[in-house]
DNA sequence: GGTATCTTGGATAACGTTTTCCATCCCACC
DNA sequence: GGTGGGATGGAAAACGTTATCCAAGATACC
């Protein structure tokens, strides 16, 4: 059976020769082209293929077809329950349209994400898709100018969330959304906020907050801007954030906004370890509807985010032509749970 | 600027045009390849290309280097933490060699899958990881022979997790995992046991189920058959097995084994739904240490695989030539948490 | 029955790289 | 100062496809 090179897989050449056919006819029969060939030989070409173990080579489609199959995906974080879920979105509608995705970790460092760019640019894929949370400050051009560079040579960008960058959006509404979510914890009674939020500039979490503030403001509260920490965008951050709450006094405070889930459920943690009971204690609220929010006690008050939907729209916005205004952003939904019990009376 | 063609971008051929060297040397420069170029000219090589914004297609080296550097990664679920802690390990690595992953979701389809793996063949990738769980009975001919032939042709295969296939693996300790944890509880004075596992077949499930009952036995205790439902592999399967299991009666049961974490914590909410304080009233475990675990209540005992390292281990076995038994499996970790609080008066 | 018109298979030229080979050039050595 | 040999640049042949032509056979039309 292995009588010349066992190596290195048949090719298409291989196909053709044990069909009887030529090379143009075996391409055409194998892949549904535009031209008709005879019942007979694409039988015998797709047996011969069979036969052969035939994989057609995906690489070499590309260069001769000069376009690829592929998506590019730039998280923050695999791991972090946000991005696998927006991942997992782009991976499903990817394969509804029959393409390959490549997915990369950017670690939320932007010297790393332009590597990345620039790497998988090489790849030609038709679409790229960069769900990092973004710094407005940022000033990138060079990221800009890749990015730019790769939609003038027929690729497209999507980004997830909001940037002041020149590319499609899928915009989520952040401000809107934590905009609902203050007037509806005003409205049950609360009062006095403190809020865990990432680093300045971070525009999910300057939108989040800028929201929350104006839904406040809009029930006549506010939310004091010393009663704001900072830390990382993380489950341990959340706690640290917490933490640094907790020994600034709580006493004060009827409830803290995390300006994401990750952040909240750390932040339950570390009101738990210090003795306090979330919900009845202090309340606490997240953003982004994490599945895991479900399962923490109490139960997580956020903003749901349908992160599945958010990647597939990614990838449909970057492949449906230049629909201009698309659908508009990602509407969002204040999901009332445990740990914001409305204040009794209020 | 745009003189001719704006469209389609700058071309090794270009690089080379515009540097006014062969094409030959413009790959040798941009590539270090083995033999050396002038320095003069691998400067103006280098300057042109920055200057046309030049990016190396990717599928062209390929096809003419005979070798991707891609790997190819299937999950079942890519939003399950469980495979999103196992694929960022696996993108770490790789990026780390220079590789590129491409992910795809399986959904736990054999069918699916097989589809999926031909597909991902045609990239050539270097290797191919699988992470789903598997069924042992499965009989998969036709998987097995795709893989083969992949393997055949110079790609690497390896599976994360136990299986009957004659392929790479990355064995995670799961039935003596679940032993030590069997022990242990039996230790802190736990004497009657239920538990939530998948499908029989299911290899994971069936080797922790296993190994727990092996390390009741140990003991001097046992697991009921009867005392083991059966449901999906998921959160959802998690509570819907508890539901059962409150639905018969939690009299005589102190501790239910969820055979993994994503399992365990929707048993946790089925409890706490069902009026039962989980670690009091009914202790609850669970397999893998997902980060979630310590963020429910009761923080959750479990058996810990280092993910990350799991996802890492499974490039690098497929990378290093035939490392003959490579350090055997992973090592898994018995931590005990709140959700099982030593038994008063054991 | 002769000429247009469709079909459909086959050569062959792309596609954008890398990698042989050659061809030079330069240096040294005796 | 001629010859051997180590560098190093260039032409051209791969790599595995697709797509553009051509040619030849079949069909149809008057």
């Amino acid at each position: 059976m292995d009588r010349e090179t066992p190596r290195s897989g048949a090719t298409l050449h291989d196909v053709a020769r044990e069909a009887g056919v030529s090379l143009a006819t075996a391409s055409r029969a194998i892949n549904g082209s535009t031209r008709k060939v005879n019942d007979e030989y694409r039988r015998r070409v797709l047996d011969a293929a069979a036969r052969l173990d035939y994989s057609p080579n995906l690489s070499a489609q590309a260069v001769a077809r000069g376009a690829t199959m592929t998506v590019a995906l730039l998280v923050a974080d695999i791991a972090d329950p946000y991005f696998s879920g927006i991942a997992a979105g782009v991976v499903r509608e990817a394969d509804h349209e029959g393409l390959i995705v490549t997915m990369a970790a950017t670690g939320r460092d932007a010297a790393r994400e332009l590597e990345l760019v620039r790497t998988l640019r090489g790849q030609r894929p038709r679409v790229m898709i960069l769900a990092g949370s973004r710094h407005t400050a940022d000033r990138e051009p060079a990221l800009a100018d890749e990015l730019a560079a790769f939609e003038a040579n027929g690729g497209r960008v999507a980004f997830v969330g909001g940037h002041d960058l020149p590319f499609r959006t899928v915009l989520v509404e952040n401000a809107d959304g934590a905009d609902a979510l203050a007037r509806t914890l005003a409205g049950i009674g609360y009062r006095r906020f403190a809020a865990i939020a990432g680093d300045t500039g971070l525009t999910t979490s300057d939108d989040r907050l800028a929201g929350f503030g104006a839904g406040l403001a809009a029930s006549g509260l506010a939310l004091d801007p010393g009663r704001i920490v900072r830390s990382d965008f993380t489950r341990d951050g959340g706690y640290d954030g917490m933490r640094q709450l907790i020994s600034a006094g709580l006493d004060d405070i009827d409830l803290v906004f995390a300006v994401n889930d990750v952040m909240a459920v750390g932040a339950l943690s570390a009101l738990r370890e210090a003795g306090f009971e979330p919900g009845r204690d202090v309340a606490v609220a997240g953003f982004d509807d994490i599945p895991t929010v479900r399962d923490v006690t109490p139960t997580l008050t956020t903003v749901r985010i349908p992160l599945d939907e958010v990647g597939r729209r990614a990838l449909r916005r970057a492949l449906d032509g230049d629909a201009p205004d698309a659908a508009g952003a990602v509407p969002t939904e204040v999901v009332l749970r445990a740990s914001t019990p409305p204040i009794i009376g209020h």
